[in-house]
DNA sequence: TAGTGGTCTAGACCACCGC
DNA sequence: CGGTGGTCTAGACCACTAG
């Protein structure tokens, strides 16, 4: 049962994924310009426009100037993680959400992290292990290396009522990061923390997050047994 | 006085931007209007707006009629991962890819898919196992069901040239999908094909697509030990 | 119900780039 | 060079929703 679509742009795309997907439009061939598409619908070209640029967004379509629209041959997968603060997510399962630092010193990076997070040299970094539970059951470990000559005022940042997850989230504004999805075994800490024998495969997102060229922090999230990160494409 | 920087809803961007980082505006305050910034940025309404509903897609500000424009809270990492064919994905790291069908059958779909991918009961699917190397080392592990009723044509399409990861994306277009990413052990199977240990880490990705109601096809892809899925924000 | 964002239009100029 | 998409404008109407 088909919804009437409330606008004339997303109609537009819709017609546009019909003829892609029907392969009136075949894969890798050109297709009819904006000016074109608007004359054969009856709208502005503005309107065209977006309806494509949202297909250009999901890589359905490949637009050059000049050159036109074309059809992708191998339209790629994308998805869109929403990774939120823990405690929303937490809360988000219907679960009540509780933090303990168990460790929060300044030392010097790691060598292993060097080349992905380039503090500079001999400076330290704040260096914090937090669990993080829902209902009491342990939810997920996190290791954090904060730069301080990013976030000096981090050094007198409350982190019993706010995790400093969230407190960075708040007050460290970044421009770019990178992140990492990977399974690790867990070792003796981790199997002691989830309750879980020694070697169970664990979900692990690391993200490394960035202002203009200063590195902020350094954070590796090891999930609790079971976990799976989900999305809807 | 004449401004040497035309105006670019790109631009427009950066200074909202700056104002929320510097905390001009505060997290949760309201923001003024499309109306009020187009005349303090003198352009149109429309340029404005072009400039908000990008940082709305990434979450730094919440929109809502009526209630305007505020500053998010919390504002949620959103990382866009882009999964691209394993094929493109083996050639992208400089490696050649080869694969190998290791079984093909029809059989029935295993009662522990049938909540997540309803075929009619009764239906069958075509059951693949198919193993995927990038310069001869084992790289992905992938097994797939695919609904026969929403493509019936997949009986008879090549899988010797053609992986059938590769043919669906080219032959069975989806409107949604759903994605799963988790860590799993090694079983005796998995072991043997990647040459690791029983109980190694591994990395898994799953995917159902559909195409309206229909369901299309179920895969698991496991990767080998070390597999790392990245993105930058 | 009034205010705000969402969308559309008709026209215009520009940037890019294949030819 | 010329054709195509990218963007901008000024104005208009509409959809949603907080108050």
């Amino acid at each position: 049962m088909r919804v009437k679509e409330p606008n004339s742009w997303t109609q537009i795309r819709e017609e546009l994924l019909r003829r892609i997907n029907e392969r009136v439009w075949q894969p890798g061939e050109i297709i009819p310009g904006e000016a074109d598409l608007a004359e054969e619908f009856g709208c502005a070209r503005t309107t065209v426009n977006r309806a494509l640029r949202d297909l250009a967004e999901t890589g359905l379509v490949i637009r050059k100037r000049k050159a036109g629209t074309r059809v992708a041959i191998n339209p790629p997968h994308k998805a869109t993680l929403t990774i939120p603060v823990i405690r929303e997510e937490v809360e988000a399962r219907g679960a009540a959400h509780r933090h303990v630092v168990t460790l929060r010193e300044i030392r010097p990076l790691p060598p292993h992290l060097h080349a992905a997070f380039p503090v500079p040299p001999g400076a330290d970094a704040l260096y914090t292990e937090t669990l993080h539970y829902a209902d009491d059951r342990p939810f997920l470990f996190e290791e954090r290396y904060t730069n301080l000559e990013a976030v000096p005022e981090i050094a007198i940042a409350p982190m019993d009522k706010i995790s400093l997850n969230e407190w960075l989230v708040q007050n460290a504004p970044y421009t770019t990061g990178d992140m990492a999805f990977f399974a690790i075994s867990a070792d003796a800490g981790l199997a002691r923390f989830f309750e879980c024998p020694v070697g169970t495969a664990l979900y692990v997102v690391e993200r490394i997050t960035w202002n203009g060229d200063l590195p902020i922090t350094h954070v590796r999230m090891t999930y609790a047994p079971g976990y799976r990160m989900r999305t809807r494409i």
